[in-house]
DNA sequence: TATATATTTAGGCAAATGTCTAAATACTTT
DNA sequence: AAAGTATTTAGACATTTGCCTAAATATATA
């Protein structure tokens, strides 16, 4: 869950991210929608895909990425659970 | 958000929360549940403070903090979203 | 085969991060 | 007022992060 957090902890690849939920893109694709270099992207999206909330493809000469929001649920979990207690404690 | 998400992607500070969901505790206490130094945890509660996640209080030499749980929505808001790839419209 | 296109890998650099010890600040107690 | 307790601030250090350019790899096409 650290690499996961880590990953969402930069603006750019949060951009990515919703890049993606719209649809699946190639790694040219989604550089061209920031101002920062290729090589970089390239690894903001390899960061993503350790951290699993994107998953490659090759296809010919290009590289399809795509959304991975599975692992998103144990965040989510984690996050409601900390809440979740928290409001117990208050409620009853 | 950024803030968070880079305050949430740091162990120690992830067990910090998970301590405080139990009740509420000073400094003193919260450090005394890791092996890294005082001033060291006190800088992960700045950051934690900073990115709103938790809350402190003076009450005497001591320091309470407690977790704002409010915080999360926002964020939990966003991830639910980003996962939804049916509904792409984005809605503010 | 040679050239163009798509993407990553390599290496370097400045800034941010997480840790430490020592010192400073603030409050409490004697 | 002096001493003790709680916590933070300051400064240093190694590691990680995010960015860059140049080079390497892989595929497509003339």
């Amino acid at each position: 869950m650290n690499l996961l957090f880590k990953a969402l902890g930069d603006p750019t690849r949060r951009e990515i991210i919703e890049l993606l939920r719209k649809r699946d893109m190639n790694a040219g694709e989604i550089a061209d929608h920031f101002s920062i270099s290729k090589p970089s992207i390239s690894h903001h999206l390899d960061l993503l895909r350790q951290a699993n909330v994107v998953i490659s493809i090759k296809e010919g000469q290009f590289i399809t990425y795509s959304l991975n929001t599975t692992v998103f649920d144990e965040m989510v979990k984690w996050v409601i659970e900390v809440s979740d207690k928290k409001n117990k404690k208050t409620k009853k």
